[in-house]
DNA sequence: CCGAACTTTCAATAATAATTGAAAGTTTAT
DNA sequence: ATAAACTTTCAATTATTATTGAAAGTTCGG
């Protein structure tokens, strides 16, 4: 397709084998994580094809994860002129990346705990168990409030400016 | 083994299975995280028989996990006086939890990825590509720059005070 | 409306990860 | 030194998760 030095070729295919590892190590498929780091470091356009052949992978396995990497936001579908399939670009601001998996990522594992905890907050007892009882919930109490400090805290980042967090964070830090 | 409530236990067994799906959504192993869970909300010392017994899971997946727990500095050894076996207890403290577990995950996964960003910074270019390895190479700068900034301050977290973080944290959220 | 060009689905299959349990290893009391 | 009590290991098995690819579905130009 393009002639390259065969460093660049070597540094694109580490690049994606060590963000595909990343992500299989946070819960996300891997090869998910392949194409949005193919995305990453691709100026052009691609269609589900290029993908395809680019990371040896069948069309449905390319087409199921193109399709999450646009519902997670993280790739954009745009039109060739003249082309009747669709074509993906990605998204390659790194910030916009973070917020947006930290969107999904609270909405898909946050929340559910943080409605978990809330269930659990209000248990029964009796005279045999007061004791264990009020650990039980003072402990639980303690997670909650940990889970919706960093429910609130993830929502503001994910809402923000980067120069304003980064401001803010700088702060922070010294 | 002890006279609760109905309500008790199942609320036990709730928040035990809520950490183990939670835990294996971010790729960490789903027993290990029900482990982990059960000497969250268990007050008394218990031994590898006794998670054995309640999660109804095999001596050596039992033996491995808490042995990684007490890796990860979430579970600790102790000895009954009397018995000749080993007892665990767990860290209860959320904030400790929580910083032991970055510290880990730090080590394991950001550390490796900066290093391959390091590496991916200085690559060969000539007159054919000289456009595409500067797009390249920025990129990977500010991957770098951002992975950099997550690094600083999972470092800080995973070394302050609670109170620390807490009042800084609220300075930042408002 | 037709058929070519393309996308989506999903049951079957393959790859990966976790679990078991019995054997080997270790420690301790006597 | 021995045996009982306990812990660890790891090859075989099971469970989970991801992938394939062919068939079904969709869209579009003429």
């Amino acid at each position: 397709m393009y002639v390259c030095s065969m460093k660049l070729n070597e540094a694109r295919e580490k690049f994606i084998q060590q963000w595909g590892s990343l992500g299989s190590k946070w819960g996300i498929n891997r090869t998910m994580a392949q194409i949005h780091a193919l995305f990453l470091v691709t100026e052009d356009l691609l269609s589900a094809e290029d993908v395809m052949e680019m990371l040896k992978i069948s069309r449905g396995n390319a087409n199921m994860n193109i399709r999450t990497l646009i519902d997670w936001g993280l790739v954009y579908k745009e039109y060739q002129s003249g082309e009747r399939k669709e074509f993906f670009r990605g998204e390659k601001d790194i910030w916009k990346v973070t917020q947006r998996v930290i969107r999904v990522r609270q909405r898909q594992e946050l929340d559910p705990m943080l409605h978990v905890l809330a269930e659990l907050q209000t248990i029964e007892s009796d005279k045999n168990n007061k004791k264990e009882v009020e650990a039980f919930t003072k402990q639980i109490k303690d997670i909650k409030s940990f889970a919706e400090l960093a429910d609130g805290s993830l929502t503001k980042i994910s809402a923000s400016e980067e120069n304003w967090f980064l401001k803010v964070f700088m702060k922070f830090m010294k």
